[in-house]
DNA sequence: GACGTAAATTTGTGATCACATATCTGGAAT
DNA sequence: ATTCCAGATATGTGATCACAAATTTACGTC
Protein backbone atom coordinates (compact mmCIF):
# COMPACT_ATOMS: atom_id res chain seq x y z
CA UNK A 1 0.00 0.00 0.00
CA UNK A 2 2.29 2.96 -1.26
CA UNK A 3 1.12 6.60 -0.43
CA UNK A 4 1.26 8.26 -3.22
CA UNK A 5 -0.45 11.17 -1.18
CA UNK A 6 2.87 13.19 -0.65
CA UNK A 7 2.07 13.39 3.35
CA UNK A 8 -0.44 16.49 2.72
CA UNK A 9 -1.63 16.82 6.38
CA UNK A 10 1.08 17.11 8.14
CA UNK A 11 1.37 19.87 10.31
CA UNK A 12 4.87 20.73 10.22
CA UNK A 13 5.17 21.13 13.83
CA UNK A 14 5.73 17.54 14.00
CA UNK A 15 9.12 17.30 12.86
CA UNK A 16 8.89 13.58 12.79
CA UNK A 17 10.42 12.00 9.29
CA UNK A 18 9.07 8.74 8.03
CA UNK A 19 12.24 7.34 8.34
CA UNK A 20 12.37 8.72 11.90
CA UNK A 21 8.69 6.40 12.45
CA UNK A 22 10.71 3.62 10.65
CA UNK A 23 13.62 4.20 13.49
CA UNK A 24 11.76 4.04 16.32
CA UNK A 25 9.51 1.23 15.36
CA UNK A 26 12.26 -1.30 14.30
CA UNK A 27 14.23 0.25 17.07
CA UNK A 28 11.19 -0.45 19.65
CA UNK A 29 10.43 -4.51 18.10
CA UNK A 30 14.58 -4.97 18.31
CA UNK A 31 14.35 -4.20 22.67
CA UNK A 32 11.27 -5.98 22.91
CA UNK A 33 12.89 -9.32 21.01
CA UNK A 34 10.73 -9.75 18.31
CA UNK A 35 13.77 -10.02 16.08
CA UNK A 36 15.70 -13.14 15.84
CA UNK A 37 19.63 -13.18 16.13
CA UNK A 38 20.30 -13.76 12.69
CA UNK A 39 17.40 -13.46 10.99
CA UNK A 40 17.75 -11.79 7.98
CA UNK A 41 16.09 -9.38 6.95
CA UNK A 42 15.51 -7.13 3.22
CA UNK A 43 15.43 -3.18 2.54
CA UNK A 44 12.37 -4.04 0.30
CA UNK A 45 11.09 -6.46 2.44
CA UNK A 46 10.41 -4.39 5.47
CA UNK A 47 9.42 -1.24 3.04
CA UNK A 48 6.69 -3.21 2.03
CA UNK A 49 5.37 -4.65 5.43
CA UNK A 50 5.74 -0.80 6.46
CA UNK A 51 4.09 0.38 3.14
CA UNK A 52 6.74 2.70 2.44
CA UNK A 53 9.23 3.06 -0.40
CA UNK A 54 12.29 1.67 0.53
CA UNK A 55 14.34 5.15 1.31
CA UNK A 56 12.94 5.65 4.67
CA UNK A 57 13.84 1.90 5.57
CA UNK A 58 17.37 2.09 4.73
CA UNK A 59 18.04 5.39 6.54
CA UNK A 60 16.65 3.77 9.58
CA UNK A 61 18.67 0.79 8.89
CA UNK A 62 21.67 3.13 8.90
CA UNK A 63 20.85 4.70 11.73
CA UNK A 64 20.07 0.92 13.58
CA UNK A 65 23.22 -0.67 12.03
CA UNK A 66 25.64 2.36 13.56
CA UNK A 67 23.97 1.48 16.67
CA UNK A 68 24.80 -2.57 16.49
CA UNK A 69 21.36 -3.42 15.85
CA UNK A 70 21.79 -4.54 12.31
CA UNK A 71 24.82 -5.38 10.09
CA UNK A 72 25.31 -5.61 6.50
CA UNK A 73 27.62 -8.57 6.72
CA UNK A 74 30.52 -8.99 4.33
CA UNK A 75 28.47 -9.59 1.31
CA UNK A 76 26.08 -6.72 2.29
CA UNK A 77 23.08 -8.88 3.49
CA UNK A 78 21.16 -7.27 6.50
CA UNK A 79 20.54 -9.36 9.44
CA UNK A 80 20.27 -9.15 13.07
CA UNK A 81 23.32 -8.82 15.38
CA UNK A 82 23.79 -12.28 16.84
CA UNK A 83 26.04 -11.34 20.23
CA UNK A 84 29.04 -14.06 21.43
CA UNK A 85 29.28 -14.66 24.83
CA UNK A 86 31.63 -13.17 25.07
CA UNK A 87 30.14 -10.33 24.00
CA UNK A 88 27.01 -10.44 26.24
CA UNK A 89 29.20 -10.08 29.08
CA UNK A 90 31.09 -7.03 27.66
CA UNK A 91 27.95 -5.96 27.53
CA UNK A 92 26.98 -6.65 30.93
CA UNK A 93 30.33 -5.12 32.32
CA UNK A 94 29.36 -1.96 30.60
CA UNK A 95 25.55 -1.73 31.43
CA UNK A 96 26.55 -2.21 35.14
CA UNK A 97 29.04 0.54 34.70
CA UNK A 98 27.00 3.28 33.03
CA UNK A 99 23.40 2.16 34.41
CA UNK A 100 24.99 1.83 38.13
CA UNK A 101 26.11 5.64 37.59
CA UNK A 102 22.55 6.28 36.23
CA UNK A 103 21.09 4.66 39.42
CA UNK A 104 23.33 6.01 42.01
CA UNK A 105 22.53 9.39 40.04
CA UNK A 106 18.94 8.81 39.92
CA UNK A 107 18.56 8.65 43.70
CA UNK A 108 19.76 11.51 44.16
CA UNK A 109 17.90 13.54 42.25
CA UNK A 110 14.53 11.70 42.59
CA UNK A 111 11.54 14.11 44.04
CA UNK A 112 8.34 13.30 45.45
CA UNK A 113 6.97 13.56 42.10
CA UNK A 114 8.85 10.76 40.76
CA UNK A 115 7.61 8.43 43.30
CA UNK A 116 3.93 7.42 42.57
CA UNK A 117 5.33 7.36 38.54
CA UNK A 118 8.17 4.73 39.21
CA UNK A 119 5.49 2.59 41.74
CA UNK A 120 3.11 2.65 38.70
CA UNK A 121 5.73 1.52 36.44
CA UNK A 122 6.80 -1.02 38.50
CA UNK A 123 3.43 -2.46 39.32
CA UNK A 124 2.89 -2.80 35.12
CA UNK A 125 6.50 -4.55 35.29
CA UNK A 126 5.12 -6.78 38.11
CA UNK A 127 1.69 -7.93 36.45
CA UNK A 128 3.74 -8.63 32.89
CA UNK A 129 5.66 -11.16 35.04
CA UNK A 130 2.56 -13.02 36.46
CA UNK A 131 1.65 -13.42 33.14
CA UNK A 132 4.82 -14.82 31.16
CA UNK A 133 4.54 -12.38 29.00
CA UNK A 134 8.38 -12.42 27.58
CA UNK A 135 7.74 -9.18 25.45
CA UNK A 136 5.20 -7.75 27.12
CA UNK A 137 7.53 -8.17 30.30
CA UNK A 138 10.77 -6.66 27.73
CA UNK A 139 9.38 -3.48 27.16
CA UNK A 140 7.90 -3.16 30.83
CA UNK A 141 11.21 -3.56 31.90
CA UNK A 142 12.72 -1.09 29.97
CA UNK A 143 10.77 1.10 30.17
CA UNK A 144 11.04 0.79 34.00
CA UNK A 145 14.92 1.33 33.87
CA UNK A 146 15.00 4.03 31.12
CA UNK A 147 11.90 6.10 33.24
CA UNK A 148 14.43 6.03 36.51
CA UNK A 149 17.42 7.19 34.45
CA UNK A 150 15.69 9.91 33.32
CA UNK A 151 15.78 10.90 36.47
CA UNK A 152 19.22 11.28 36.70
CA UNK A 153 18.97 13.62 33.97
CA UNK A 154 22.12 12.62 31.54
CA UNK A 155 20.23 11.90 28.84
CA UNK A 156 23.68 11.24 26.72
CA UNK A 157 24.50 8.40 28.84
CA UNK A 158 21.01 6.94 28.50
CA UNK A 159 21.49 6.98 24.93
CA UNK A 160 24.53 5.20 25.15
CA UNK A 161 22.40 2.51 28.05
CA UNK A 162 20.00 2.00 25.16
CA UNK A 163 22.43 1.45 22.86
CA UNK A 164 22.82 -1.03 24.92
CA UNK A 165 19.74 -2.35 25.22
CA UNK A 166 18.74 -2.80 21.46
CA UNK A 167 22.04 -5.27 21.40
CA UNK A 168 20.74 -7.21 24.50
CA UNK A 169 17.12 -7.62 22.90
CA UNK A 170 17.23 -10.39 19.97
CA UNK A 171 18.96 -12.38 22.76
CA UNK A 172 15.75 -12.57 24.39
CA UNK A 173 13.99 -14.12 21.98
CA UNK A 174 16.33 -17.73 22.90
CA UNK A 175 15.24 -17.97 26.53
CA UNK A 176 12.45 -19.21 27.13
CA UNK A 177 10.00 -17.76 29.57
CA UNK A 178 11.67 -18.46 32.77
CA UNK A 179 9.50 -18.05 35.88
CA UNK A 180 12.28 -18.64 38.00
CA UNK A 181 14.20 -15.86 36.59
CA UNK A 182 11.40 -13.64 36.55
CA UNK A 183 10.99 -13.96 39.83
CA UNK A 184 14.54 -13.19 40.69
CA UNK A 185 14.61 -10.24 38.36
CA UNK A 186 11.47 -8.72 39.84
CA UNK A 187 12.78 -9.53 43.51
CA UNK A 188 15.79 -6.81 42.29
CA UNK A 189 13.49 -4.62 40.84
CA UNK A 190 11.59 -4.58 44.28
CA UNK A 191 14.87 -3.62 45.86
CA UNK A 192 15.41 -0.92 43.41
CA UNK A 193 12.69 0.60 44.01
CA UNK A 194 13.27 0.80 47.67
CA UNK A 195 16.39 1.85 47.53
CA UNK A 196 15.16 5.06 45.19
CA UNK A 197 12.41 5.29 47.58
CA UNK A 198 15.22 5.67 50.35
CA UNK A 199 17.44 8.10 48.45
CA UNK A 200 20.08 5.59 49.04
CA UNK A 201 22.20 5.92 46.22
CA UNK A 202 25.07 3.13 46.73
CA UNK A 203 21.94 0.51 47.33
CA UNK A 204 20.06 1.81 44.08
CA UNK A 205 23.64 1.16 42.16
CA UNK A 206 23.85 -2.70 44.22
CA UNK A 207 20.30 -3.52 42.62
CA UNK A 208 20.74 -2.93 39.60
CA UNK A 209 24.37 -4.51 38.98
CA UNK A 210 22.43 -7.76 40.38
CA UNK A 211 19.29 -7.63 38.09
CA UNK A 212 22.23 -6.81 35.40
CA UNK A 213 23.89 -9.55 36.61
CA UNK A 214 21.22 -11.84 36.73
CA UNK A 215 19.71 -11.07 33.14
CA UNK A 216 23.26 -11.62 32.08
CA UNK A 217 23.65 -15.01 33.86
CA UNK A 218 20.29 -16.33 32.40
CA UNK A 219 21.12 -15.54 29.18
CA UNK A 220 24.64 -17.19 29.19
CA UNK A 221 22.99 -20.14 29.59
CA UNK A 222 21.50 -20.14 26.40
CA UNK A 223 24.05 -18.32 24.42
CA UNK A 224 27.66 -19.64 23.19
CA UNK A 225 25.99 -23.45 23.78
CA UNK A 226 27.13 -25.08 20.72
CA UNK A 227 24.08 -26.70 19.57
CA UNK A 228 20.99 -26.91 21.42
CA UNK A 229 18.53 -26.57 18.35
CA UNK A 230 18.65 -22.73 18.04
CA UNK A 231 17.18 -22.90 14.39
CA UNK A 232 16.03 -19.29 14.73
CA UNK A 233 16.84 -17.59 11.34
CA UNK A 234 14.55 -16.91 8.84
CA UNK A 235 11.62 -18.92 9.61
CA UNK A 236 10.34 -19.74 6.45
CA UNK A 237 12.62 -18.11 3.48
CA UNK A 238 10.46 -16.28 1.78
CA UNK A 239 11.65 -12.08 2.76
CA UNK A 240 9.20 -12.06 6.00
CA UNK A 241 9.58 -10.15 8.49
CA UNK A 242 8.14 -9.55 11.79
CA UNK A 243 6.76 -6.25 12.62
CA UNK A 244 3.53 -5.85 14.60
CA UNK B 1 33.58 15.91 -10.25
CA UNK B 2 30.64 13.49 -10.46
CA UNK B 3 32.16 10.20 -10.94
CA UNK B 4 29.88 8.73 -13.62
CA UNK B 5 31.88 5.26 -14.26
CA UNK B 6 30.07 2.99 -11.91
CA UNK B 7 33.02 2.03 -9.96
CA UNK B 8 34.43 -0.33 -12.16
CA UNK B 9 37.66 -1.05 -10.44
CA UNK B 10 35.91 -2.13 -7.25
CA UNK B 11 37.87 -5.47 -6.30
CA UNK B 12 34.60 -6.43 -4.34
CA UNK B 13 36.90 -7.89 -1.69
CA UNK B 14 36.63 -4.95 0.05
CA UNK B 15 33.17 -4.16 1.03
CA UNK B 16 33.59 -0.93 1.22
CA UNK B 17 30.32 1.32 0.19
CA UNK B 18 31.02 4.61 -0.73
CA UNK B 19 28.95 6.21 2.00
CA UNK B 20 31.22 3.65 4.41
CA UNK B 21 34.07 6.32 3.07
CA UNK B 22 32.19 8.79 3.85
CA UNK B 23 30.73 8.03 7.11
CA UNK B 24 34.75 6.78 7.92
CA UNK B 25 35.83 10.76 6.35
CA UNK B 26 33.52 12.78 8.51
CA UNK B 27 33.95 10.83 11.62
CA UNK B 28 37.22 11.27 11.68
CA UNK B 29 37.19 14.97 10.92
CA UNK B 30 34.82 15.18 13.64
CA UNK B 31 37.00 13.60 16.12
CA UNK B 32 40.12 15.47 14.68
CA UNK B 33 38.11 18.94 15.62
CA UNK B 34 37.59 19.71 12.10
CA UNK B 35 34.27 21.06 12.74
CA UNK B 36 32.98 23.56 15.06
CA UNK B 37 30.13 23.24 17.19
CA UNK B 38 26.86 24.41 15.72
CA UNK B 39 28.54 24.19 12.09
CA UNK B 40 26.16 24.42 10.14
CA UNK B 41 26.13 21.78 7.04
CA UNK B 42 24.17 20.88 3.67
CA UNK B 43 23.81 17.14 2.21
CA UNK B 44 24.92 18.54 -1.45
CA UNK B 45 27.31 20.64 -0.35
CA UNK B 46 29.20 17.87 1.53
CA UNK B 47 28.36 15.99 -1.75
CA UNK B 48 30.03 18.41 -3.84
CA UNK B 49 32.85 18.71 -1.38
CA UNK B 50 33.67 15.01 -1.51
CA UNK B 51 32.47 14.24 -5.30
CA UNK B 52 29.91 11.96 -4.75
CA UNK B 53 25.90 12.21 -5.18
CA UNK B 54 24.39 13.38 -2.35
CA UNK B 55 23.00 9.79 -1.40
CA UNK B 56 26.04 8.23 0.24
CA UNK B 57 26.55 11.88 2.58
CA UNK B 58 23.03 11.16 3.40
CA UNK B 59 23.44 7.70 4.78
CA UNK B 60 26.79 8.45 6.59
CA UNK B 61 24.82 11.53 8.07
CA UNK B 62 21.92 9.23 9.20
CA UNK B 63 24.68 7.10 10.74
CA UNK B 64 26.56 10.23 12.24
CA UNK B 65 23.06 11.44 13.79
CA UNK B 66 22.53 8.43 15.54
CA UNK B 67 25.77 8.54 16.99
CA UNK B 68 24.97 11.93 17.99
CA UNK B 69 27.89 13.82 15.99
CA UNK B 70 25.29 15.82 13.73
CA UNK B 71 21.44 16.83 14.65
CA UNK B 72 18.75 17.64 12.27
CA UNK B 73 17.47 20.62 14.06
CA UNK B 74 13.55 20.86 14.57
CA UNK B 75 13.52 22.76 11.19
CA UNK B 76 15.46 19.91 9.93
CA UNK B 77 18.18 21.50 9.35
CA UNK B 78 22.22 19.84 9.65
CA UNK B 79 24.49 21.20 12.12
CA UNK B 80 27.41 20.15 14.59
CA UNK B 81 26.32 19.15 18.00
CA UNK B 82 26.86 21.40 20.30
CA UNK B 83 27.39 20.20 23.56
CA UNK B 84 26.73 22.39 26.87
CA UNK B 85 28.75 21.85 30.01
CA UNK B 86 25.71 19.77 32.00
CA UNK B 87 26.49 17.19 28.60
CA UNK B 88 30.46 17.30 29.03
CA UNK B 89 29.82 16.52 32.69
CA UNK B 90 27.90 13.58 31.49
CA UNK B 91 30.13 12.53 28.50
CA UNK B 92 33.27 12.45 31.06
CA UNK B 93 31.29 10.45 33.49
CA UNK B 94 30.49 7.99 31.21
CA UNK B 95 34.27 7.82 29.85
CA UNK B 96 35.48 7.37 33.33
CA UNK B 97 33.42 4.99 33.78
CA UNK B 98 33.97 2.75 30.53
CA UNK B 99 37.43 4.14 29.54
CA UNK B 100 38.53 2.86 32.97
CA UNK B 101 37.08 -0.25 32.98
CA UNK B 102 39.32 -0.98 29.85
CA UNK B 103 41.85 0.20 30.89
CA UNK B 104 42.07 -2.17 34.17
CA UNK B 105 40.92 -4.94 31.41
CA UNK B 106 44.12 -3.46 29.15
CA UNK B 107 46.61 -3.54 32.02
CA UNK B 108 45.94 -7.57 32.51
CA UNK B 109 45.61 -8.81 29.06
CA UNK B 110 48.40 -6.78 27.36
CA UNK B 111 51.41 -9.06 26.69
CA UNK B 112 54.86 -8.11 25.24
CA UNK B 113 53.91 -7.73 21.39
CA UNK B 114 51.76 -5.05 22.44
CA UNK B 115 54.36 -2.82 24.65
CA UNK B 116 56.04 -1.92 21.80
CA UNK B 117 53.40 -0.57 19.98
CA UNK B 118 52.44 1.36 22.68
CA UNK B 119 54.98 2.56 23.42
CA UNK B 120 55.29 4.22 19.66
CA UNK B 121 52.02 5.82 20.09
CA UNK B 122 53.30 7.55 22.56
CA UNK B 123 56.37 8.84 20.87
CA UNK B 124 53.91 10.38 18.25
CA UNK B 125 51.65 11.88 20.85
CA UNK B 126 54.49 13.26 22.84
CA UNK B 127 55.77 14.70 19.03
CA UNK B 128 52.41 15.83 18.39
CA UNK B 129 52.45 18.17 21.67
CA UNK B 130 56.05 19.05 21.42
CA UNK B 131 55.11 20.99 18.29
CA UNK B 132 51.50 22.27 19.01
CA UNK B 133 49.72 20.99 16.59
CA UNK B 134 46.14 20.45 18.02
CA UNK B 135 44.24 18.75 15.48
CA UNK B 136 47.39 16.47 15.03
CA UNK B 137 47.30 15.92 18.80
CA UNK B 138 43.97 15.04 19.16
CA UNK B 139 44.39 12.60 16.33
CA UNK B 140 47.37 11.00 18.39
CA UNK B 141 46.14 10.78 21.46
CA UNK B 142 42.57 9.13 20.14
CA UNK B 143 44.61 6.28 18.63
CA UNK B 144 46.88 6.05 21.27
CA UNK B 145 43.58 5.89 23.61
CA UNK B 146 42.29 3.02 21.10
CA UNK B 147 45.25 1.28 21.53
CA UNK B 148 45.23 0.34 24.65
CA UNK B 149 41.71 -0.10 24.99
CA UNK B 150 41.62 -2.73 21.83
CA UNK B 151 44.00 -5.11 24.12
CA UNK B 152 41.32 -5.11 26.44
CA UNK B 153 39.11 -6.76 23.53
CA UNK B 154 35.78 -5.94 24.06
CA UNK B 155 34.96 -3.88 20.93
CA UNK B 156 31.52 -3.12 22.49
CA UNK B 157 32.68 -0.90 24.93
CA UNK B 158 35.16 0.35 22.47
CA UNK B 159 32.40 1.47 20.23
CA UNK B 160 30.64 2.86 22.78
CA UNK B 161 33.91 5.01 24.11
CA UNK B 162 34.35 6.14 20.57
CA UNK B 163 30.81 7.50 19.84
CA UNK B 164 31.68 9.56 23.43
CA UNK B 165 35.08 10.63 21.57
CA UNK B 166 32.95 12.11 18.52
CA UNK B 167 31.42 14.05 20.98
CA UNK B 168 33.69 15.57 22.41
CA UNK B 169 35.68 16.18 19.18
CA UNK B 170 33.91 20.03 18.01
CA UNK B 171 34.85 21.01 21.78
CA UNK B 172 38.35 21.01 21.06
CA UNK B 173 38.18 23.92 17.91
CA UNK B 174 36.79 25.94 21.26
CA UNK B 175 39.93 25.66 23.49
CA UNK B 176 43.64 27.42 22.12
CA UNK B 177 46.66 25.23 22.31
CA UNK B 178 46.97 25.19 25.71
CA UNK B 179 50.82 24.74 26.61
CA UNK B 180 49.96 23.87 30.34
CA UNK B 181 47.14 21.68 29.46
CA UNK B 182 49.02 19.32 26.91
CA UNK B 183 52.11 19.41 29.95
CA UNK B 184 49.81 18.22 32.28
CA UNK B 185 47.79 15.73 29.70
CA UNK B 186 50.98 14.21 28.47
CA UNK B 187 51.98 13.63 32.33
CA UNK B 188 49.40 11.87 32.59
CA UNK B 189 49.70 9.64 29.73
CA UNK B 190 52.55 9.26 30.77
CA UNK B 191 51.59 7.30 33.95
CA UNK B 192 49.52 5.20 31.67
CA UNK B 193 52.20 4.17 29.89
CA UNK B 194 54.18 2.81 32.84
CA UNK B 195 50.60 1.77 34.27
CA UNK B 196 50.17 -0.82 31.37
CA UNK B 197 54.11 -1.90 31.54
CA UNK B 198 54.16 -2.65 35.26
CA UNK B 199 50.56 -4.53 34.33
CA UNK B 200 48.99 -2.51 37.16
CA UNK B 201 44.91 -1.96 36.02
CA UNK B 202 43.88 -0.01 39.34
CA UNK B 203 47.27 2.01 38.57
CA UNK B 204 45.79 1.85 34.76
CA UNK B 205 42.50 3.27 35.37
CA UNK B 206 43.24 5.87 37.74
CA UNK B 207 45.73 7.52 34.88
CA UNK B 208 42.97 7.75 32.61
CA UNK B 209 40.54 8.79 34.90
CA UNK B 210 43.01 11.73 35.54
CA UNK B 211 43.71 12.28 31.90
CA UNK B 212 39.65 12.85 31.40
CA UNK B 213 39.55 14.78 33.64
CA UNK B 214 42.10 16.74 32.43
CA UNK B 215 40.85 17.13 29.44
CA UNK B 216 37.35 17.83 31.17
CA UNK B 217 38.59 20.86 33.12
CA UNK B 218 39.97 22.31 30.16
CA UNK B 219 37.00 22.12 28.20
CA UNK B 220 34.55 23.20 31.14
CA UNK B 221 36.89 26.85 31.11
CA UNK B 222 35.71 27.61 27.78
CA UNK B 223 32.33 26.05 27.43
CA UNK B 224 29.33 27.66 29.00
CA UNK B 225 30.83 30.85 29.45
CA UNK B 226 28.14 32.41 28.07
CA UNK B 227 29.98 35.75 26.09
CA UNK B 228 33.61 34.93 25.14
CA UNK B 229 33.56 35.86 21.53
CA UNK B 230 32.95 32.50 20.09
CA UNK B 231 32.05 33.14 16.88
CA UNK B 232 32.56 29.86 15.53
CA UNK B 233 29.50 29.24 13.48
CA UNK B 234 29.79 28.65 9.87
CA UNK B 235 32.78 31.11 9.18
CA UNK B 236 31.16 32.53 6.07
CA UNK B 237 27.95 31.81 4.98
CA UNK B 238 27.84 30.05 2.29
CA UNK B 239 27.21 26.37 2.18
CA UNK B 240 31.49 25.40 2.75
CA UNK B 241 32.41 22.57 4.44
CA UNK B 242 35.95 21.36 6.26
CA UNK B 243 36.74 18.88 4.83
CA UNK B 244 40.63 17.88 4.21
C1' DG C 1 20.39 -39.70 -9.20
C1' DA C 2 24.32 -36.29 -8.09
C1' DC C 3 26.91 -32.50 -9.27
C1' DG C 4 28.36 -28.46 -11.62
C1' DT C 5 27.28 -24.54 -14.63
C1' DA C 6 24.46 -20.91 -16.47
C1' DA C 7 20.23 -18.24 -16.57
C1' DA C 8 17.01 -15.69 -13.67
C1' DT C 9 15.75 -13.45 -9.59
C1' DT C 10 16.85 -10.93 -5.51
C1' DT C 11 19.08 -7.27 -3.13
C1' DG C 12 22.02 -3.45 -1.67
C1' DT C 13 23.95 0.81 -3.67
C1' DG C 14 23.97 5.01 -5.97
C1' DA C 15 21.90 8.63 -9.01
C1' DT C 16 18.27 11.56 -10.39
C1' DC C 17 13.84 13.68 -9.99
C1' DA C 18 9.78 15.83 -7.55
C1' DC C 19 8.02 18.32 -3.78
C1' DA C 20 7.14 20.87 0.52
C1' DT C 21 9.20 23.90 3.52
C1' DA C 22 12.71 26.80 5.28
C1' DT C 23 15.87 30.47 4.28
C1' DC C 24 17.44 34.23 1.76
C1' DT C 25 16.87 38.39 -1.30
C1' DG C 26 14.77 42.28 -2.89
C1' DG C 27 11.92 46.08 -2.87
C1' DA C 28 8.04 48.86 -1.22
C1' DA C 29 5.57 51.19 2.45
C1' DT C 30 5.87 53.72 6.70
C1' DA D 1 16.58 54.36 7.56
C1' DT D 2 13.79 50.57 9.27
C1' DT D 3 10.32 47.05 8.85
C1' DC D 4 7.69 43.80 6.64
C1' DC D 5 6.10 40.98 2.96
C1' DA D 6 6.41 38.59 -1.56
C1' DG D 7 9.26 36.21 -4.88
C1' DA D 8 13.34 33.35 -5.50
C1' DT D 9 16.60 30.10 -3.96
C1' DA D 10 18.25 26.40 -1.11
C1' DT D 11 17.60 22.15 1.38
C1' DG D 12 15.91 17.83 3.47
C1' DT D 13 12.75 14.03 2.30
C1' DG D 14 10.86 10.50 -0.33
C1' DA D 15 10.16 7.95 -4.79
C1' DT D 16 11.80 5.76 -8.80
C1' DC D 17 15.25 4.01 -11.86
C1' DA D 18 19.67 1.69 -13.11
C1' DC D 19 23.32 -1.39 -12.05
C1' DA D 20 26.51 -4.77 -10.12
C1' DA D 21 27.03 -8.51 -7.14
C1' DA D 22 25.06 -12.28 -4.75
C1' DT D 23 21.72 -15.82 -4.23
C1' DT D 24 18.60 -18.93 -5.95
C1' DT D 25 16.74 -21.83 -9.46
C1' DA D 26 16.90 -24.70 -13.55
C1' DC D 27 18.89 -27.56 -16.59
C1' DG D 28 22.25 -30.41 -18.84
C1' DT D 29 25.99 -33.67 -18.25
C1' DC D 30 28.39 -37.53 -16.21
Amino acid sequence: MKNKKPLPPLPSVARDSLADQVYRHLRDGVMAGRFAPGQRLTIRGLADALGSSPMPVREALRRLQAEGAFEFSDTARLSVVQLSGAQLRDVRDARVALEGLLAERAAIRITGVDDTEIAQLYDRLQAAADAVDVPGYLSANFAFHRRIYEIAQAPIILGAVEKFWVLIGPCFVLVAPDAAHLRRSMDAHRRILDALMHRDGPAARAAVTDDIMQAANCLSRVIDKPEKKRSVATPKGKSRNASA
